[in-house]
DNA sequence: TTGAAATATGAACAGATATTCATATATTCA
DNA sequence: TGAATATATGAATATCTGTTCATATTTCAA
């Protein structure tokens, strides 16, 4: 089945949004670029970013409400991970747009 | 030549959360998918989403300050249309996000 | 050139949001 | 159990951003 025309409709477009405002914001998509080599505890992530452990795990809980990435416990440490090769896709797709 | 591995720097990665930044306010998401059919004055793109003449000039401007629509003028009109095919094929791919 | 129509702009305001600081929770290990 | 480590959470604050209102600018037509 291919994909025809899509016709969002306005709540589609509300949502939409919302999608690309969590992409809108610099330290989430830090994170989730780190995130592309694979899952990461939360923090190492905050000293390969060199940001506060409390802005990481806000900002990760922002990603994890939006399903953009997953979580794996492993003892006391929590590793983060992309959910989604959509995640990497978007990403990708809007470097290609800034890069002319 | 093929699109390896792409390198983002720390600053392409702000200037990508710039571009999503715009994506992410529905007001603007839903000028862009009434154009998706071709331009379209201001008067007319207002009227169509209900919304007051002054917001969707504000919009249309931030829009075309990162160049994802472009305008031409006819008499005391101004028609505005997508810049650039890369607007539809970021909404859609966020879209397919959105659907699941 | 004067009036009307279309669009743009600036200031003000309200609402949203990211970061910080302090602290709570959870887990391991001794 | 108690200390130490890793992560999460809540409140406070400062900044950013979208909308509105009023008005300016531009263009056409008479």
């Amino acid at each position: 089945m291919e994909n025809k025309e899509m016709i969002p409709d306005i709540e589609m477009l509300f949502e939409l949004a919302d999608l690309f405002k969590v992409f809108g914001d610099s330290t989430r998509l830090r994170i989730m670029y780190t995130l592309f080599d694979g899952e990461m505890s939360v923090g190492d992530i905050a000293e390969s970013l060199n940001l506060e452990q409390s802005t990481i795990s806000h900002q990760l809980r922002v990603l994890r409400t939006n399903k953009l990435v997953k979580i794996r416990r492993d003892g006391r440490q929590i590793y983060y991970g992309l959910d989604d090769d959509h995640v990497k896709k978007i990403i990708e797709m809007g470097l290609d747009h800034v890069l002319e």
